[in-house]
DNA sequence: TGATCGCAGATTGTTGACAATCTGCAATCA
DNA sequence: TGATTGCAGATTGTCAACAATCTGCGATCA
């Protein structure tokens, strides 16, 4: 894992952090493990300087936190800190779907509904494994036709730090066609231009997701743990 | 300014990342201005280590920015960026006046009643500058007061990075009694268990103020420039 | 037996030095 | 004169080493 000697033109520590970051999403370091600074500069073949740096700037994105002297810690969410970032995720996406009903070029309009087509294409033929990228894309798309960087931002670090809750992959859940016709409602009220009907769909839309969270963890509460 | 020897139990780094975020957000290193590592570390009578560190944490926070072989700079706001800055401010303190209206106990009601008496009290006098202050931390405590600590780490982020914005305090601009006339119905809406409400009376708040910084920005700029 | 103490190894915090890059100015040339 | 080149100083990027702190385990003692 040394992708180095290419580069020169960019900072090591930039490098760092985005491979470090990588590595925490994915869960390639697992949440709550202990970061090993020296075992880190050995890996990449760097010293330690650079990957504090890079850790310093994953502390900072939310993803990392550090106790002196003891190093730094994968942070690991509660099901509470997990609510909470829903609850933060679905004001912004509802400011991103009223930002689109007032702003959004008929392009984007275009765009959004190709998207749409190609999710309902998957979801007829239950085929998962299409619809989820699809969907990825879906949002990722929406977020960035905002016009709104710092919309953007904070938007997909909520995004990023969401991996660091323990029960992984929730998916769509409520099923496919489901989650689609969620998805149409949204666009449709982009699309009618109507602002506050479109930040009530955006919302909701991420309301739901934390709703199947909390409700799978209820559930899985009450039944006995197999492990 | 050199306030060590008495830590020990933090560490360099982060009492120069409060140090720094400080001189930044108060202007004392303006805006746009070149960070000399070497210059702050002699200052603090540090290595450059721990600078950096700081820096990178800073730069995470987007109130400065590097560039490989340059160094660090402190981040200068456009008009564009502000503006979207308060849109995404708006919707956060919107989530802020929604959970308070249904999770805000008796004791947080009576609370924002007491600030807000003082504000009328200010406001009638018209003593701007005992107003001020207790604007700010009447805003303050609403954030806390949600309980949601990932809504108030990215709100009060967005704050600071207000400051970066070259036209420094507009203040509340609109006027003593104008403004509180909007905080009340702000906590009227908390006060009424309406959610809706108070989510659109905490918003418009926000947009208002970008709203007066748009307005007195046009009007500068079709004024002669008095430099 | 059980708890406490203390040491050795491991790990982080910080530093100073060196290499690489940039900046500004002066000398050179068309 | 005006633009270009090439240095010298300044500044950043990275490293390796040292000091301070922590961790785990074994020895000691009641």
């Amino acid at each position: 894992m040394d992708q180095l000697s290419v580069l020169r033109t960019s900072t090591l520590q930039s490098v760092l952090e985005k491979e470090l970051e990588k590595a925490v999403v994915s869960g390639q370091i697992a949440p709550g493990a202990r970061v090993n600074e020296n075992a880190l500069a050995g890996q990449f073949g760097v010293s330690r300087g650079p990957v504090r740096e890079a850790l310093r700037a994953l502390e900072a994105a939310g993803l990392v936190y550090s106790i002196p002297n003891r190093g730094f810690f994968v942070r690991r969410l509660d099901l509470m800190e997990a609510a909470h970032i829903y609850d933060v995720r679905a004001a912004l996406f509802g400011l991103a779907g009223e930002t689109l009903a007032r702003n959004a070029s008929d392009a984007v309009l275009s765009e959004l509904d190709r998207h749409l087509a190609a999710m309902d294409e998957a979801a007829r033929a239950r085929d998962f494994d299409a619809y989820y990228p699809l969907n990825l894309s879906f949002h990722r798309y929406i977020i960035e036709a905002t016009g709104n960087p710092v919309l953007a931002n904070h938007y997909l670090d909520l995004v990023k730090q969401m991996h660091l809750f323990r029960a992984r992959s929730l998916g769509p859940g409520g099923g496919l066609s489901v989650s689609n016709a969620e998805h149409r409602e949204m666009v449709e009220a982009v699309a009618r231009r109507d602002p506050a009907a479109a930040r009530e769909a955006f919302a909701h839309h991420v309301i739901r997701a934390k709703r199947r969270l909390l409700a799978a963890e209820e559930k899985e509460k009450s039944l006995p743990r197999v492990d």
